[in-house]
DNA sequence: CCGCATCCCTTTGGATACTG
DNA sequence: CAGTATCCAAAGGGATGCGG
């Protein structure tokens, strides 16, 4: 942590890894579209169904609030718990490990933004 | 900072406010255009040129990188720094102190991303 | 050497309407 | 209750070419 700033040499910060570059765009990526991470956090505070989402955000539609939660589900970030098949259904959304270790992270990206504002 | 939260409903991490949901969209929104973080890392490294940043992303043009450039410039990540005006022109641009806080924790959604990949 | 203007294609987000 | 289909407007990203 103490190299000093000089081009082509090692970082000014605690970067590790310069491939950086390739790696976190993929993840900056895939958290990035509108409404998923408040999405994946309103998940986070217990289990919700698609309901309980699409009261918490009014201005949220419903194609994307679907698409939403598709992805979280393929990325493995949410799981989808079907708890009464037949319609009426009752399906609820629970958060993974994956997920919660990557909220903290987005904490901190949101203290970043708090402090700097 | 009052939480829309039923009271009782603890928060499954340690997100500090609900206000998370707003704000933190704006930092996604602003860090996650492409190219722009790798960009800013490759500032960190040292003072560089915009044909410098030319070199080491070959297939960033001229008009996206002067965009971002713009960009990080108005984010107060970067700066710009005129060290020579005329003809042919001199300039370098270096990092700031909000944007080294902002490289941890992007380095840290890296090693989220690397450990969940 | 350091960029911007213009044009164009692709991706994204959303409105409206409909189904099991 | 829990979504999907279709269509559409807006933004993002890039290629080509030009100017200070």
């Amino acid at each position: 942590m103490s190299s000093q700033l000089k081009p082509g040499t090692s970082n000014a910060c605690n970067i590790t890894s310069l491939s950086l570059a390739c790696e976190v765009n993929d993840v900056l990526r895939s958290i990035s579209p509108r409404w998923k991470m408040q999405i994946l956090h309103k998940i986070a505070a217990g289990h919700v169904q698609f309901s309980t989402l699409k009261q918490a955000f009014p201005s949220l539609s419903d194609q994307i609030l679907g698409k939403r939660l598709g992805e979280l589900v393929a990325d493995e970030l949410i799981l989808k718990v079907v708890v009464k098949e037949k319609p009426p259904q009752h399906i609820v959304y629970e958060i993974t490990d994956r997920a919660m270790e990557l909220l903290k992270v987005i904490d901190d990206l949101h203290q970043w933004g708090l402090k700097w504002s």
